[in-house]
DNA sequence: GAACGCCGTCGAAGCGCTTCGACGGGTGAA
DNA sequence: TTCACCCGTCGAAGCGCTTCGACGGCGTTC
């Protein structure tokens, strides 16, 4: 490992001057910055590790807390966290990963020993267990999902209430009015996790604006689960014609479990869905969605956290605008 | 942050007292270790952060790099990566996430800063541009595939060579004569990706010692590219009864686009596959498949590493014996 | 032409931790 | 009873880096 004094040496001049040539903190002549960075250059030095650290300054880590339960699709949250790595390089951080009951252990962790600087946390709870943690403010956080209590937290997400909304005005102004939706696994309701729950809320809250029909289903993933609940649907709602779907894994074998039922996408059912673009697009039946924008929430909330540890004030809660795209599976009911 | 300073306060001793206490490195009286594991346990101490890295000790973090290149099945690297960091924090150790370009500039940014003490490198290629590196030995590594020269390097993988035999094995031994690969997407061809060339291998080896017909197809996902290449496989090999799946994406839309041609599997058709347990026992027909073990190749990684951290010396290859599944996808030709 | 001030650089201190050498007191051997 | 030794603890030094205060030399200014 190349150390400063190594640079020092080779450039003719005093560790410090290097730490100043290369920090800019303090006016450095031109031909000694030269000489400097030739030096640093042509030994390839790197400044970090070891001393940055006990210097008391920032160890340029961001944390990235993904819990990975169950019931979470797996591909959106690596897309996310590929995101948060290429954002959090362009700010010249690096990022570590806490995984699983890390989640709360590993928040402590880090604050506690000053692995990173600050963490990025995920796939948060309406009560989330970390929030006391993060609200001590002891470890400069940002959240990806906004809690019941936002207050004294930084947060980004998707408005996943209005998402909800416009799925449902857009069946609703397709002349739909028995509309169901079909969640994401019980699990995730039960667990309160803050995007799921608000998106119930969206839907629901649109659907009785409209004066439809409506029900709610939590559903499993697998083509078991896209039958029974399709059969379910069936029988429940004889007069249903618009569904949301919630739900990444499950939207390609519900659109084959409708088929199997005899009913056309979307000549008798209208399908949106709330789910990646790639997700949405690549279905048997492209359908209407609205983008979950895994990879712009990452970089939104890298940007985010370097604002704090730059000691920006920032806004308490960042709700991107949900975005419908229409595709093949919506038409006017009984087109 | 507290430190060790006020630990030792607490408990009325020096700072070199709490360290030599807190690691056995030299005999503390029991009641002054008692004294300061209630000092620690009372004021929530946890060494790290800056002052060790400085004092040239290791920083407890391991690097994993992954790639995450185009055509690679994502959640069996997700699951790989959270492997690692259950197995790494089973060694008190945090890791750190490198990706894409990161490949090649973040393995050398974590060896020149000492960010990490060591990196555990994904999705090797024969001829890996990252192995120069990894071979000056500045930072220990363990990699998972094994690139052509895999001399000077430590390398843990799935046996895939076997793995293409197995499947191949198990076909002919059920009576079939005509056999193919579908493969993973061209792309990963191209870059001479380890493990994919080696399945290759193995799968044509296994079927010229059985004396059957056999050709390889690479095949990139969805189910335009399912259809195409079942067609493919019909005009070409009219004969054709067994066929290897290298490619997870891709098995069920190919099982369907098989049954769209009329040819019913396992009835026509034998299927095997490569591929994470929950993935072939979860396609529309449960499939005979070796296993890919992401999750213990990531602990096995781990175990490699921090062995070679502690000064033991490690085999250079660790290959996984493949093994077989068999279920619903496979029977005797003609059965 | 002398005093002032500023620019560019350096030395030293200090961050939190580990580790080496030393030291004091108790124990066992002679 | 004395000496030697060892056990348990401490102080100091040092890891690589940053930062503060200081200092020397130059250009200004009256």
């Amino acid at each position: 490992m190349v150390k400063i004094t190594d640079v020092a040496r080779r450039a003719g001049v005093s560790p410090s001057t290097v730490s100043y040539a290369l920090s800019g903190k303090r006016p450095i002549s031109d031909a000694t910055r030269r000489r400097v960075q030739a030096a640093v250059r042509e030994l390839g030095y790197r400044a970090g590790g070891g001393g940055r650290g006990a210097a008391g300054r920032r160890s340029q880590v961001l944390a990235l807390a993904v819990p990975m339960r169950s019931g979470v699709h797996v591909p959106v949250v690596t897309q996310f966290a590929v995101s948060v790595v290429a954002a959090a390089r362009a700010h010249d951080h690096d990022v570590l990963l806490l995984t699983q009951g890390e989640g709360e252990e590993g928040i402590g962790r880090v604050a506690d020993t000053g692995l990173a600087d600050a963490v990025i946390v995920m796939d948060v709870q309406l009560q989330d267990t970390r929030l006391p943690l993060l609200r001590s403010g002891s470890l400069p956080s940002v959240l990806i999902g906004v809690p019941a209590e936002p207050d004294g937290l930084t947060c980004v997400d998707l408005d996943f209430r209005a998402a909800g909304e416009l799925c449902v005005d857009h069946l609703a102004r397709l002349g739909h009015r028995v509309v169901a939706l079909v969640g994401s696994p019980p699990e995730v309701y039960v667990r309160r996790t803050a995007f799921a729950r608000r998106l119930v809320e969206g839907f629901t809250s649109a659907a009785d604006r409209h004066r439809l029909t409506s029900a709610v289903y939590p559903c499993g993933t697998g083509r078991d689960a896209a039958r029974a609940i399709a059969e379910r649907l069936v029988r429940e709602l004889p007069a249903l014609t618009g569904v949301v779907v919630h739900n990444e894994p499950l939207i390609d074998p519900l659109i084959e479990a409708f088929g199997h039922l005899g009913l056309r996408i979307p000549g008798d059912l209208s399908l949106t869905a709330v789910c990646p673009a790639s997700v949405a697009a690549s279905a048997r039946v492209p359908v209407t969605s609205v983008a979950v924008p895994s990879a712009e929430l990452g970089t939104r909330a890298v940007h985010l956290l370097v604002r704090k540890l730059a000691g920006a004030a920032v806004p308490q809660s960042t709700l991107l605008p949900p975005r419908l795209t229409e595709r093949a599976s919506t038409a006017p009911r009984g087109a």
